[in-house]
DNA sequence: CGAAAATTTGACATGACTCAACTGGAGTGG
DNA sequence: CCACTCCAGTTGAGTCATGTCAAATTTTCG
């Protein structure tokens, strides 16, 4: 929990008193291998803060195929903030690709503290500007590269995820299937 | 100014006297068809909010392409937002695509203003949230959907863009070449 | 009207997908 | 320790969606 509120601190600079606030609404929770953190069609009741581990969180289509929207990692917020902030059915699933640790805020918890502690609504804007900017620059990047050079940035940018998930999953995030990411690696090694 | 009041009153209840505080900081804006409000290499000193016309905001690839990452309405919020939190050099172009009217705020008025009235830091957190949760939403459509469908649903979706600016920014915006939107629509209409 | 910009059209090229077969671990159980 | 299955990844052939280029046509607007 300490290690939350340092991380906390690198937003904003709370009392004591105020730490004390944002403490009792915090729960810890762990989840194995696998594990849902949410599904869609549940109602995402809290934001959640990953301390250790990785997830992600995808869509199923019509069709049943899998779109992954975004890996999570230690220090990310994950979920569905669609459903979050509206309190209505998911789209999303959030689940664990790894024994996982998280924190979190139930919605209610979250609506209180805001109002006794605004220093909090500012922690979230900024968080969720974040988040956005990195969103943005994904768009970008999906219109304007081809495949492999997409593939080789997200090497690039998350050697974490590249090491430890399966690869049809980075094929997912990516917007390519399977098979063409393995066309791809192939050549790549090919070519030295 | 008023309408703009309105439309806060939407997310939050301000006092009169908040009210004063936020009214003495906005500033009002207009453009001509094809002005820049913001330009890639600008810092964003200005957050910057419709209140009538259109625009979009776009950026250049190495081969000189434009790509378009939204397009602004009425009452949207626009601009580059990683440039504007952390006052470096955009990668994004902010053009009038006609007649337009803004309202802005500085980045310094806008700091100072989260201070003194709080309820403008969930104002812009519940923004922010949409719009992240609305981008998440076109992510997926451009996953799981071919070109075909996804102009269909920006028809949809957006019909004053779609009779309002020119072809090839919305292909632009569906991340596909103006003659394969052309193709596109020609079959369309073929089908009736 | 005339010029520039936007759109259409068509031939051809290619990136990416589908499907199906195959390879190669990582269990699991006998 | 082998046989078996299961799952992820690979490979290749054929196909489809979309891109490229160049020319023709239409629209816009001074």
């Amino acid at each position: 929990m300490n290690t939350f509120l340092e991380y906390l601190n690198r937003y904003i600079q709370l009392t004591k008193e105020e730490e004390t606030k944002v403490l009792s609404v915090l729960q810890q929770r762990s989840y194995l291998k696998g594990q849902y953190i949410q599904q869609e069609g549940d109602i995402y009741r809290y934001q959640t803060y990953i301390e250790s581990g990785k997830v992600r969180t995808f869509y199923l289509d019509d069709n049943g195929n899998e779109h992954i929207i975004t890996f999570g990692l230690k220090h990310w917020w994950v979920g569905d903030i669609g459903s979050f902030t509206s309190q209505s059915p998911a789209h999303f699933n959030t689940q664990c690709l790894e024994k996982t640790k998280v924190i979190q805020i139930s919605y209610e918890d979250l609506e209180k503290l805001y109002n006794e502690v605004p220093k909090i609504e500012r922690f979230f804007r900024l968080i969720i500007q974040k988040a956005y900017a990195k969103m943005s620059k994904r768009i970008v990047q999906n219109y304007s590269l081809p495949a492999r050079e997409r593939y080789l940035l997200f090497c690039e940018e998350y050697p974490e995820v590249v090491q430890g998930v399966p690869q049809y999953m980075i094929a997912s995030y990516l917007g390519i299937t399977k098979e063409f990411l393995s066309h791809i690696r192939s050549q790549l090694s090919k070519e030295g």
